[in-house]
DNA sequence: AATGCGTGGGG
DNA sequence: TCCCCAAGCAT
């Protein structure tokens, strides 16, 4: 890099925060829902809740979860001590399942030591906890001046600095540029305000630069290219795969079962079904079974299209017979609550 | 390092 | 309808 670029980006990191931080103010005293500055801390039982939550997960999709999850659990302590089939059932329909689980063995890891690390580097050796969770927690709850890079600041550090190369190949790069505008004072409003930049003006798709704080200091604003960046490499195709689904039920009753602790849906309650990826599985129970119809749903890397097959149910070989009353569907994941839906 | 892992909303 | 993707982590 040339030292004149070189002076440039000091110059831009030296400016980004207290620009951001103005514009964070401002906004708090528009926007009653946020804690107004200086307020003390979050808890950080609710900071980690929170943030496991909205690993890959909108706000909007968060917040029935957040709010049922603080209500049923107060405290890291009462976590702890849930039954996990409970934490998945609640869990049921949010996705990404592992979190749930890990969310489980973490509670438990906290209230034995009594409390969370206040530190980084302890967080992030708590299971579900990576580089985004434990910066984000350190920052946050504890007030740390830790560099918190999620897909936000992986957005407007891209632009500000017109980063060229696709992601994900350009994370440590943006990791370091986002870390050279980290403030000592403060870390936790910065990366708020960071994360609510690239959610309300930095977007992906039309960047609202002209009311941006950061508008005179960005780069890709400069070149025009802000609403290109940042660059992504190439996705591959999603795969299509098939399988069966099996609702066994009369009025009183029906056949669920708890899929495997691994992999896909792993740990949730679910109906049983054929493997969808070349293994094959007998049914659950004899038949008459009778087709129902086809259920589509659209993971991260496969589509899936399930023929969903009905019969009375009749001495199941495996599986969980669970009563009518008192089933809910939505304890299941998003793909089976279709299953439910399409065979009653 | 690349891949596996959900779901729902917006353009 | 499609494509994009959202406050990532584990292996």
């Amino acid at each position: 890099m040339s030292d004149k670029a070189k002076l440039r980006e000091t110059a831009v990191s030296q400016q980004a925060a207290p620009r951001l931080l103005e514009w964070y103010d401002r906004l708090a005293r528009v926007l009653p829902w946020r804690a107004p500055p200086g307020t003390p801390p979050m808890d950080p039982y609710r900071v980690w809740l929170s943030e496991i939550m909205l690993q890959q997960t909108t706000v909007a999709a968060v917040k029935s979860y957040f709010q049922r999850f603080t209500a049923l659990w107060p405290t890291v302590q009462a976590l702890a001590a849930a039954d996990e089939a409970q934490v998945m059932a609640e869990w049921a329909g949010l996705g990404y399942y592992a979190r749930a689980r890990n969310l489980v063995a973490c509670a438990r890891r906290v209230a034995a030591a009594g409390g969370f690390p206040d530190r980084r580097e302890g967080l992030a050796a708590l299971p579900g906890i990576g580089p985004y969770t434990s910066a984000a927690i350190a920052a946050i709850a504890f007030d740390r001046p830790e560099t918190v890079v999620d897909g936000n600041v992986e957005r407007v550090v891209s632009r500000l600095f017109a980063v060229q190369t696709p992601l994900p190949a350009a994370r440590r790069e943006l990791t370091e540029l986002a870390s050279t505008l980290t403030p000592q004072t403060r870390p936790g409003d910065f990366a708020q305000a960071m994360m609510d930049l690239g959610a309300t003006i930095c977007t992906p798709r039309n960047p609202a630069c002209a009311i941006c704080p950061l508008m005179e200091l960005c780069a890709a604003r400069a070149q025009g290219i802000a609403p290109e960046l940042p660059r992504r490499a190439p996705k591959a195709a999603k795969p299509l795969r098939t399988g069966t689904a099996w609702v066994a039920l009369d009025d009183r009753a029906l056949l669920l079962e708890r899929r495997p602790a691994r992999g896909l849906l792993g740990g949730t309650l679910a109906f049983p079904t054929t493997g969808w990826d070349g293994t094959d599985l007998a049914p659950p129970q004899d038949g008459p079974w009778e087709a129902a119809g086809e259920v589509r749903h659209v993971f991260t890397h496969f589509e899936l299209r399930l023929s969903v097959l009905r019969a009375p149910l009749a001495n199941p070989v495996r599986g969980e017979v669970v009563p009518r009353d008192g089933f809910d569907p939505n304890t299941l994941p998003g793909l089976m609550r279709k299953v439910w839906a399409l065979a009653t």
